[in-house]
RNA sequence: GGCCCUGUCGUCUAGUGGCCUAGGACGGAGCCCUCUCACGGCUUAAACCCGGGUUCGAAUCCCGGCAGGGUCACCA
């Protein structure tokens, strides 16, 4: 059978780097097996859902290239595929959770429910700002065996069987976890308005979905508990459950999405990130290969298995990162980054930039160079100026008089050349350097001070090509001057 | 606090009882290459949380501490 995988947000925000993470792991699971990938829109939080966080998080998906089978726009026959979409559905296996003694109705008030509250709280002696939570409240509806039905909003409740010992599951990446029966209170499973709790929406969808594995984040292991109670009380297989570890910031707290700004999938993408590196970078922070860093799309596809999944949380390191960026903008198409550079050597004010043989050469030159796009492009811009500013320190050391006399026949040599083009330009400074008994490094200096304004560039050859003979010699000669 | 998960260089990790005087990557230090800057190559410092067991032998298995994390909603 084939596995049939899902990542279900909800479209509370952007698409966070731990979302991504465990989207990358399931689609990549479904793409290794034939599989299917089922995107899922888990919008029952009306508060917080909103159309631009379901787009946000369309939008990352796609730029990191992780496509899904079925899904928004894309029908595959399990759909719905948006939880408000599918109210009817929840409520009505509701009422068979019901009918079968599995749930029942809370009629139980808000002023109730607080009173109960502020009942364990006299008895524990809890003052007012502690958490009852972590005191062990726990709500005991007097409705649990009540079964009158009555007028007006009731929620509805899973009625938790007491029973002694352990249950749980095989974890794909943790292994066997367990937990008391009693260790769980009668869970929401339907708000009074209608719409499904979390635990509820999940497993009738999943359920719905003919989901086979789900990988998520290591904090829904808890919650995993009563969606097997559910999964028993509708009498359904559970998929198998693979919790991956939590991504961490460097100060070691969570990756919030408040606090830390590379939590957002698509500052990456405004900070220059190439889509695959940091696809690459995720895919490592808890997950291994053996000794393997650098992986390409297929091979990560190829090689991917909860089994080395890692146990441990990550921490996010920015270094490592952009290690991973330069490593793909050097081993990338240069056609590929020139068309994903260009967006930002246009926004640096150079908007007669395309993508042409120059912006290719000049990715060839610059990508060992740069560590984002960013920087790429500002190292291109100057070769789309007309003129130079040169920099103070840099004329007065090289553009000495001696220094001015190697330019001088520099440009002598280079006014002969009949191709310009890396291989051609070259040779000249080896060329003026010998006819002249100077090293070839006080040659080029002075050149490429004249030439870009500063002590830095690749080689004198790419240089020049990529400034064009017409800029060339108009930057030369000013310098000259 | 209850319950649950985890614990190898600064960070990500390899490691599933002998191959480990613990390997790789990022970062650090140094050297080489070199027209500058990079790239690349080489070298180097740096870790098995602690304590008990089990075993001929433990980073690997067990127990206990300790530490970190998760979770306990009409959020997901």
């Amino acid at each position: 059978m084939k596995p049939r995988l899902r990542f279900a947000p909800s479209p509370t925000g952007y698409l966070h780097i731990g979302g991504a993470r465990t989207a990358l792991f399931n689609w990549l699971y479904a793409r290794r097996h034939g599989g299917t990938f089922v995107l899922r829109i888990e919008d029952t939080d009306q508060e917080r859902s909103t159309p631009e966080s379901l787009q946000a998080i369309l939008d990352g998906l796609t730029w990191l290239g992780i496509d899904w089978d079925e899904g928004p726009g894309k029908d595959g026959g399990h759909g719905p595929y948006f939880q408000m979409k599918k109210l009817a559905r929840y409520s009505e296996l509701a009422e068979q959770l019901i009918a079968t003694g599995w749930a029942y109705r809370d009629y139980s008030t808000e002023a109730e429910l607080a009173a109960a509250r502020k009942a364990f709280a006299a008895e524990k002696g809890l003052k007012d700002g502690d958490d009852l939570r972590s005191a062990g409240f726990k709500f005991s509806s007097p409705w649990r065996d009540k079964h009158e039905q009555r007028e007006g909003t009731a929620l509805i409740r899973f009625k938790m069987p007491r029973r002694e010992g352990r249950f749980g599951f095989d974890d794909q990446v943790l292994g066997r976890i367990e937990k008391p029966y009693d260790d769980f209170d009668d869970f929401v499973i339907m708000r009074s308005d209608g719409v499904p709790l979390y635990n509820f929406g999940c497993v009738v969808d999943d359920h719905d979905m003919a989901i086979t594995h789900v990988a998520r984040g290591q904090e829904h292991i808890n919650s995993t508990f009563p969606q097997l109670m559910l999964y028993e009380a509708f009498g359904w297989q559970p998929p198998l459950f693979a919790h991956i570890p939590l991504i961490f910031a460097q100060d070691n707290s969570k990756l919030s999405k408040r606090k830390h700004p590379e939590a957002d999938v698509m500052k990456h993408k405004a900070n220059g990130i190439l889509p695959h590196a940091l696809i690459n970078f995720i895919a490592r922070l808890g997950w291994s290969h053996g000794n393997d860093e650098l992986f390409t799309r297929d091979e990560l596809i190829a090689k991917f298995d909860f089994e080395h999944v890692g146990k441990s949380q990550g921490v996010w390191n920015p270094g490592k990162l952009t290690a991973t960026n330069q490593h793909w903008l050097k081993n990338t198409e240069p056609l590929k980054v020139a068309m994903q550079v260009l967006p930002f050597l246009q926004a640096l004010g150079a908007p007669e930039a395309s993508v042409d043989a120059k912006l290719e050469l000049g990715v060839k030159a610059f990508a060992e160079r740069s560590t984002t796009l960013v920087e790429m492009a500002e190292k291109l811009r100057p070769y789309y100026a007309h003129g130079v500013t040169i920099d103070g320190a840099a004329a007065a050391k090289h553009l000495t008089p001696e220094g001015k006399v190697l330019l001088g026949k520099a440009r002598e040599e280079l006014a002969k050349l009949s191709e310009w083009t890396t291989a051609a330009l070259d040779p000249i400074v080896k060329t003026v350097a010998d006819a002249s008994g100077a090293k070839v490094g006080a040659v080029a200096q002075p050149i490429r001070v004249a030439a870009t304004g500063g002590t830095v560039s690749p080689g004198i050859g790419v240089t020049l090509e990529l400034l064009g003979r017409e800029e060339t010699f108009h930057r030369l000669d000013a310098a000259l001057r």
